[in-house]
DNA sequence: TATTAAAACGTCCAAACCGACCACACGAGT
DNA sequence: ACTCGTGTGGTCGGTTTGGACGTTTTAATA
């Protein structure tokens, strides 16, 4: 499986689902919820096992709201990402039922077991969906405009409810979409999906000169930086711009991850980074391989309830 | 740092409602108080819930001890904003601490008693502080802009909080920016202020054509449209745009609702609108006056905690 | 590699919650 | 007044929870 998962300890599960650390033990030497063992007998639980453990029908729901997830009629026979749910939420934003769409994004962050999946899977053709529709005159200005704002406001609700339950934060990253680009979805899935591995990102927005953000850079010191370009005003000044900017993000000795659509494989010939990727897996990889090497704790066996 | 998705036991809700545990119960098992239930069976209600059905059930005062309840436990001055709340915002702020920030704002939101004295005593305030500094050159423009990220997304927290203790929302709003002009925190301000209110609000964020909002008055028929204006590209074709664009409101019977710094007076001649405000006490009572007979018995603040 | 602070471990127990049952208060209708 | 029917608050035995305790593991130092 490539996609490796992210495992929580016991106080961060309890955080979540607002019972106590004993509690949580408890279940999990019950067998309620399935966990893994450090070498030293650490209870580690998958994220993708608290969500369906949350999410479980006779048992409790009360989990989800405490990771920003409503389930007011929590269907979810088989949670699974797939062409319906996508097709629901481009409906819903279309018709500009942002309660409706909050939900759908609530259950695809279950379904596609974290921010990964509900970038890629979810948001993305999502997305595609309705700037397709946009251009084919389907969709008006303003429904894709309203569509990304509730987009904006669910995916900050997350954020926000991620950063609550990682108490560590160790490694720093920035975030940022380049001047002339205002263009901030993607800025914040990045920040969701490196919040939910522990980052602690600071998000500096859209719009910003690569020469700010440079000074950025000197300024925090972050171990990476995460640029998303989907919208190029001057690609020469874009170049020259970026080629600064690199030079002091070299010499900090950050790494820098750039992604976005604006960026065609012949301009990115023409720039130095450290990795590409058009997908948030992408960055979910590379940021995993940065973070020191307890983002995979030793385990021992597998669970040996009763 | 407890919030609204604080998770409330049969006792503390009995407590604050002011009735028997066993009542709880019985109103949890017939449904009129949603309820989750951990492994064990215990109940557990939400805050946003408790205070959702206290408001319904006409215990208006005992939300006030379930918000007493919230604010016993962190630590809290005397909530008032005042200079020095604002100075320590900006500091915040400016060296990007953006969990200090969240509590900060959270602080002016129960002090300044709801969106209003939020909005116009200390998020006004502190970015024009910010904006200063900028422009002196104290501030770098990444600094300026993580501000406004870390405002958009505590902004965007609590509108999302107040929306759902606000469950009959009547009336509807459409807000926007015009084409060009990028700042959506004046937006989701007046968004705050509205929800506040109990309207139900469409925020189409910035950057619209001002021919694609006329589309969506025409589609969605509001009550008002409330306009956020703090850049203009051309003024000539604004007029004209904006003039096409209340044709079509008045025709509807939209009531629009001008603000924003770049619509200075010697423009706003020459344009027709319902009302102009530079401050969201104006769009406030603006709105009050437009709501149905509802002589809006508002609580005072809706506050959230820290 | 050795050291050290923070966090998780297992165990135990008081406090709180569960469901079921009962006593009481209140209003409406033969 | 009497008797329902209904909604409330309280009690009881059994179960679940959450915090305290000293010990062990982890992870980030030096």
């Amino acid at each position: 499986m490539a996609n490796r998962e992210t495992l929580l300890k016991t106080q961060q599960v309890a955080t979540a689902l607002g019972v106590g650390v004993s509690t949580i033990k408890r279940w999990v030497d019950a067998g309620e919820l399935k966990a893994t063992r450090t070498v030293g007998k650490h209870r580690l639980i998958s994220l993708s096992e608290a969500l369906r453990f949350a999410g479980k029908a006779g048992h409790s729901t009360a989990a989800l709201e405490l990771l920003g997830l409503e389930l007011a009629n929590p269907i979810l026979g088989m949670p699974h990402i797939d062409q319906d749910l996508c097709d629901r939420l481009v409906e819903a934003l279309r018709q500009g039922r942002s309660t409706d769409a909050r939900q759908l994004i609530h259950q695809g962050y279950i379904a596609g077991e974290g921010a990964v999946g509900l970038s890629d899977n979810l948001i993305r053709p999502v997305m595609e969906q309705i700037g397709h529709g946009w251009m084919m005159g389907s969709l008006d200005v303003f429904q894709e405009h309203e569509a990304t704002q509730v987009l904006i406001s669910t995916i900050t609700e997350l954020i926000i409810q991620v950063t609550k339950t990682q108490l560590d934060r160790n490694c720093l990253a920035i975030g940022a979409a380049p001047e002339g680009d205002h263009y901030s979805l993607a800025g914040l899935l990045g920040q969701l999906v490196l919040c939910e591995q522990g980052w602690e990102v600071r998000n500096l927005g859209s719009n910003l000169p690569l020469r700010s953000l440079a000074l950025a850079v000197e300024e925090y010191r972050p171990r990476m930086v995460f640029l998303s370009v989907s919208y190029i005003t001057d690609t020469d000044s874009f170049i020259t711009e970026y080629g600064l900017f690199y030079e002091v993000a070299s010499r900090m000795d950050v790494a820098v991850m750039l992604g976005g659509r604006a960026l065609w494989s012949d301009l990115r010939t023409k720039l130095v980074y450290a990795s590409f990727g058009d997908r948030m897996a992408h960055l979910a990889e590379f940021a995993r391989r940065l973070l020191p090497s307890s983002a995979s704790p030793r385990v021992a066996s597998q669970s040996s309830a009763i």
